[in-house]
DNA sequence: GAGCAAATAGGCCTCCCGACCTATGGTCTT
DNA sequence: AAGACCATAGGTCGGGAGGCCTATTTGCTC
């Protein structure tokens, strides 16, 4: 799970950015802020491995915090304004990666795991291939644990397709067979019933997403 | 459910607002668009209630939707650089409401309420009130059918306290007293077990937000 | 080709879940 | 005072859920 810190002062787009990334299964976003100041505040208390930053801010801009000669977590900065100098003089700040408004939210998911593993997202030029390689979420290590078959299972479960005479019918295997395939489940989830099964497979988004 | 279609030219704030909004209960969104013209186009396939659209956008701008002379559905425009002036220019140009970006998210859920109730937004002196009164979300007629009690239960269901001895414990009742209250649920949210209920808790919006 | 994991299937057994009904005290509204 | 709704509690009962074991086929890896 990749803990992330929102700084931006349009309200809308931060509040907006922090749900549509929570909702990305291997993201999390611990704090937002709506200037460089409350930023720079409050980022002692938490734990966060992801910076996500916009230039303009009142108080103390982008640029400030990025200068404010602080230790900052691999910063992503976001900005509307996209033009080379902006990025240039971002990257030379300290900034770690540099992403225009225009991105899809893919984009900035992928770019916060690659700047989460540790990789280079100034390069222009490597930055498509380097996005492509963490398309993929980083699942729980419970939910890496199930098989391709078991998932299926728990995305049906998960849609509400609930006894075992429907699951074996839209799996098209027995009966026995759900109910072994759901007793492993269970284990790897490490929960006790389908009820829970089902309501994990949401929390870790397992199942589609639409 | 509202039914609500968005029009930015930045994707990430499209996306985010896409997924932000829709972990309301009661709003959904329909459609995205990048600029005026993929709105103009797209338009006429959906049943929108309420349209989300920016100013600033290529090709077909914000104003020129507006004055394209099509009937449009409520439009509530929502944008960064907020001035008096071209909040004037927007209402002028049949724009139904006029929200800056720096707005948190439930002014903007609140908002496309009033605006899916008929109410209107373009008295600046009034606009406090009327999102205050429609802060709360208009919850689908089944979960508006369960009782308080109902809903307690639900929720200790969603967050996974499936047993019937566990909710007993957590709600002080007998095992007996769950039972009827689950076959209450049941049969208000239409499903079969506490699996598809949960499920529907979480989808509805019944279960907290963390 | 030996070994291993996954997908498939079955048996058996206990206990809980869900369906259906009755009942009582409390709190409203009419 | 009557009626309606809710929260509470109990009984019964059949079927399904979950636990535990065994077994076969297939496909991958060493």
């Amino acid at each position: 799970m990749i803990s992330v810190a929102i700084a931006d002062d349009h309200q809308l787009f931060a509040d907006s950015l922090s749900m549509g990334l929570n909702s990305v299964p291997d993201i999390r976003v611990a704090a937002t802020f709506k200037d460089g100041a409350e930023l720079l505040g409050g980022l002692d208390d938490l734990e966060i491995d992801v910076l996500v930053i916009d230039l303009e801010m009142p108080n103390i801009s982008g640029f400030e915090v990025l200068n404010a000669g602080r230790p900052l977590p691999p910063t992503l900065v976001v900005t509307m304004h996209s033009t080379e100098m902006q990025r240039r003089r971002a990257l030379e700040s300290g900034a770690a990666g540099f992403l225009p408004k225009s991105a899809p939210l893919n984009d900035l998911a992928a770019a916060i795991r690659a700047l989460n593993a540790g990789e280079d997202l100034t390069e222009s030029t490597t930055l498509r291939d380097v996005l492509r390689q963490h398309q993929e979420p980083v699942y729980d290590s419970r939910v890496q644990a199930l098989t391709a078959r078991e998932r299926e299972l728990l995305q049906l479960l998960a849609e509400g397709v609930t006894s075992t005479p429907d699951l074996a019918d839209q799996l098209f295997i027995s009966e026995k067979t759900v109910k072994n395939h759901l007793a492993s489940i269970f284990e790897k989830l490490e929960v006790a019933d389908r009820a829970q099964a089902a309501i994990e497979a949401i929390r870790l988004g397992v199942a589609s997403r639409r």
